[in-house]
DNA sequence: TCGATCACGC
DNA sequence: ATAGTACGTGATCGAA
């Protein structure tokens, strides 16, 4: 109706059992498409449209066809511990606490931890008292705040991982049919729903069980690679900085040559305290940096922080221009871009809300790095599918999660295949620094090892 | 039903 | 004075 509209057409026909439906609506359709094209090309995204979305639709129409193999009996394994854990942990939490009440609402956990125990508020949110885990890890000195933590982690592992998880495996395929959104995120990447497979846990122990019931079927394995820093090398790329180009080039580690140059040290003097606050800063100009942000990843007080960004600026000059200019072109333009072409419009940045101007301003230097990722690995995908097509192996691809690609393959393609998507992702668009790819193997999505190129 | 909070990934 | 790291999805609570 809002099509019609738009068109001045006449709507009194559209009842889809009308003899002139189709007739009305292909004369619609027509103007639309008419439109958009119009639109794409004077915007220069029709080649973004025809040779990187339209195709990539077929190759994840596949991938969301066949879907990933789960084990059932490990995830009701997992589920069972679980909920076992689960169990023993409500009640020492009830005990603490002196009364029951529900330790999933964080309205109730509030009134207990900081009324009837007298915990300190820390943080509030605009309803009350934080319980986040950041809030919660301050005062875990108390036993019963370790004891929600722990729950808080099993209850979200059971909820979301384990028992949802089973639910969506298909009957007939045995497997998980994911959705990959194209056209949700603001910059470029992937989205995937019912299940979203791109968050399935793997920072901590416990978590990556679940990993472990995504397998591949009998006689296969599955393969895994990923990109190594790519967001840092198209920072290095793009910014033109000859010093970060240069630490690529070296294949040394990127955060302690980092470390080395903010503080001041030969590689080798690089503590492991060192490393880590230096890849808090690497993590931090990713995403549009700010004291007060890295101060509060760190630990450190704010002039702390901003004396490590001015340190890391003054050491990758070329970084600061690119990240300055690019707040300028937004301003100028109305939009910033990726590689590939694709905008993202930031009307903020000329917001006299300081809290709107500063979040553009962050989003303007994000945006080009994270979505000039993202545009790389869709066309990496679209490599690896055709050129698995045209090597006419067997090898699948399963799933893409923003750096990574996860594909099916049968053990006696595993070198062939390895070897293809390598060289596929490695060499999909030459930037100025390498760009490099672990590939990992294994019978499930958890137990995999490094890919040994003498296999 | 929907906003808020929390937690998982990159 | 002005918030407080980018981008997502999902489970749960509790008010409407």
């Amino acid at each position: 109706e809002s099509l019609c509209d738009h068109f001045h057409e006449s709507q009194t026909t559209m009842d889809p059992k009308e003899p002139g439906y189709q007739a009305v609506y292909l004369r619609i359709y027509k103007k639309v498409v008419a439109k958009v094209k119009k639109e794409l090309k004077d915007n220069d995204l029709w080649s973004l449209y025809e040779e990187l979305e339209l195709p990539l639709v077929t190759a994840l129409a596949e991938m969301e066809a066949h879907g990933i193999l789960v084990d059932p009996k490990k995830l009701s394994v997992i589920s069972q511990e679980l909920e076992a854990t689960m169990e023993k942990l409500t009640e020492t939490i009830y005990a603490e606490a002196g009364e029951e009440f529900n330790i999933n609402s964080p309205k109730q956990l509030g009134v207990i931890l900081f009324e009837k125990l007298g915990l300190p508020v820390l943080k509030r949110t605009k309803t009350g008292p934080s319980t986040s885990a950041e809030v919660l890890e301050e005062l875990s000195d108390h036993p019963i705040v370790a004891s929600v933590l722990e729950y808080r982690q099993v209850a979200k592992l059971k909820s979301t991982y384990t028992d949802s998880l089973a639910e969506l495996i298909s009957p007939e395929t045995k497997r998980i049919h994911t959705t990959f959104n194209q056209t949700v995120t603001a910059t470029g990447r992937l989205s995937s729903t019912h299940p979203n497979l791109q968050n399935i846990p793997v920072r901590t122990k416990e978590g990556r069980r679940i990993r472990e019931a995504f397998v591949a079927p009998e006689g296969h394995v599955l393969l895994m690679a990923d990109y190594s820093q790519i967001e840092l090398r198209l920072l290095a790329h793009l910014s033109g900085d000859q010093v970060l180009a240069e630490a690529f080039r070296s294949g040394q580690d990127i955060h302690a040559q980092t470390a080395a140059e903010v503080f001041g040290l030969d590689l080798d003097e690089v503590t492991d305290e060192e490393r880590s606050a230096a890849k808090a800063i690497n993590f931090g100009i990713i995403y549009g940096i700010s004291s007060f942000g890295l101060a509060k990843g760190i630990n450190l007080t704010r002039a702390q922080a901003q004396e490590y960004i001015d340190s890391y600026f003054l050491r990758y000059p070329m970084v600061k221009v690119y990240l300055d200019g690019l707040v300028e072109q937004g301003k100028k333009e109305g939009y910033v871009q990726t590689l590939s072409k694709r905008r993202r419009y930031l009307p903020n940045l000329k917001s006299r809300n300081y809290a709107l101007r500063s979040f553009a301003a962050r989003t303007a230097m994000n945006t080009p790095i994270q979505g000039s990722a993202a545009d790389i690995i869709k066309l990496a995908m679209l490599k690896v599918y055709r050129a698995l097509k045209d090597a006419g192996l067997k090898t699948r691809l399963l799933l893409q999660v923003h750096d990574e690609l996860v594909l099916e393959t049968p053990l006696d393609e595993l070198h062939l295949a390895a070897h293809l998507v390598k060289k596929q992702m490695e060499e999909v668009y030459p930037l100025d620094v390498p760009l490099k790819v672990g590939v990992f193997y294994g019978p499930n999505w958890r137990d995999v090892k490094s890919f040994d190129y003498e296999e």
